[in-house]
DNA sequence: TTGAAATGTTAGTTACGCTCACATAAGTAA
DNA sequence: TTACTTATGTGAGCGTAACTAACATTTCAA
């Protein structure tokens, strides 16, 4: 994917960086990069960098950026992939979630990690805000109740709580036997069933 | 608390880098600490800390055990204040876990970031067994059903995990409205209820 | 008392982040 | 074309951090 460049102008640095720093943060640890060492990949010298990004700090967020976008992606597939109301729906949401942290557990901590830096980007927060939109409509239809409902609200938020908690659990304890002590469809149905019952028990304004 | 040493030999120093790192990951993040800076506050050489630890993450390591103390302390103490049963038990263990990821954002951090150097650490190990079965033995005494079923490990399971990443997420976005837009005890209570419900309906061998 | 073990220091190596002055290429207007 | 401007890359060099090696001081125990 990453190939030297021939000219003396590189042509397309700025993309093969990030798409570099992606590569070693799966390779090395979220902390294991190094400009310098994407540099290296991308076969310039490492004072290249600094024309197309602020800092290290600005290489990694839009590297970030970039993995948002993908995790979006997945998302949104998952959503569309069955019809509102359909108990398989939340749940392939939550495979979704859980499949990028596991196939990209690097970024994924970082996604996490980075608070100051991603602050304020438009970016950023319209991904966020979408997110948790969709998830609103998906729970909201899911229990026949408005989106704008304070019940709505609550149980996407806890649904997110717990994807996200199980998420973090998973790739930190990846070799552990502990960590599948529970089947995984077992805990997400139980999850699914308990925050967002099936039978509408659930009413608006309780 | 952490005082220069006045000898030639400093008296405390494992334990006073132990406590430099603890403060510097808090005051400039889990990756704005350096040994450098550690041994400057402990008032000694950069080469110093060297005849304690092995390297880097040798005292990163040792910090995060100093922390999971506490953090287990933390834990035991809320399940202890309230009796077996008592649904005020389940909502105090995760307040006691939420609480200490905001009094210790950054460490609480890295303790779920290392994953290579604290595997196979016995101390690690019991201490994260220790909790996991903590929160066992008080959802089967909540729900009246065997510590040794799987309902048991499935509910403890989704509790942690929504805990978890409900701590995760207040951290992170500590500053964002959209992380208040839930009231914290009205979620605590659903999540509660929803999966370790009162009335004691669920069948241990259901 | 005396030698070994523990613990600290200074100096030096390597790697990285970053900047500066300079080189080369590409685009634009005459 | 030619000449000027802008974009993008290089090499040299600075400061800092992690780590090591050789040496110094203290403690402890035989």
């Amino acid at each position: 994917m990453i190939q030297e460049k021939k000219n003396y102008h590189h042509g397309d640095l700025r993309e093969q960086l990030i798409e570099a720093v992606t590569q070693l943060v799966e390779e090395d640890g979220p902390d294991g990069w190094s400009i310098a060492e994407a540099c290296r990949r991308a076969g310039v010298s490492t004072a290249a960098p600094y024309r197309h990004f602020q800092d290290r700090h600005d290489l990694l967020r839009h590297t970030v950026l970039r993995a948002m976008d993908r995790f979006f992606e997945r998302m949104q597939t998952a959503a569309d992939s069955f019809p509102a109301g359909d108990a398989r729906r939340i749940v392939a949401l939550g495979k979704a979630y859980l499949s990028f942290a596991r196939d990209e557990p690097g970024i994924f901590r970082i996604m996490f990690s980075l608070t100051e830096p991603l602050e304020g980007h438009a970016d950023v927060d319209a991904l966020n805000t979408d997110a948790k939109f969709l998830l609103d409509r998906v729970v909201a239809a899911h229990l026949n109740i408005p989106v704008e409902s304070e019940q709505t609200r609550a149980r996407a938020m806890a649904l997110w709580c717990f994807v996200h908690g199980y998420s973090f659990l998973q790739i930190d304890a990846k070799s552990k036997a502990e960590a599948h002590a529970v089947p995984e469809d077992m805990l997400l149905y139980l999850v699914g069933e308990a925050i967002v019952p099936s039978d509408s028990s659930v009413n608006s304004d309780e």
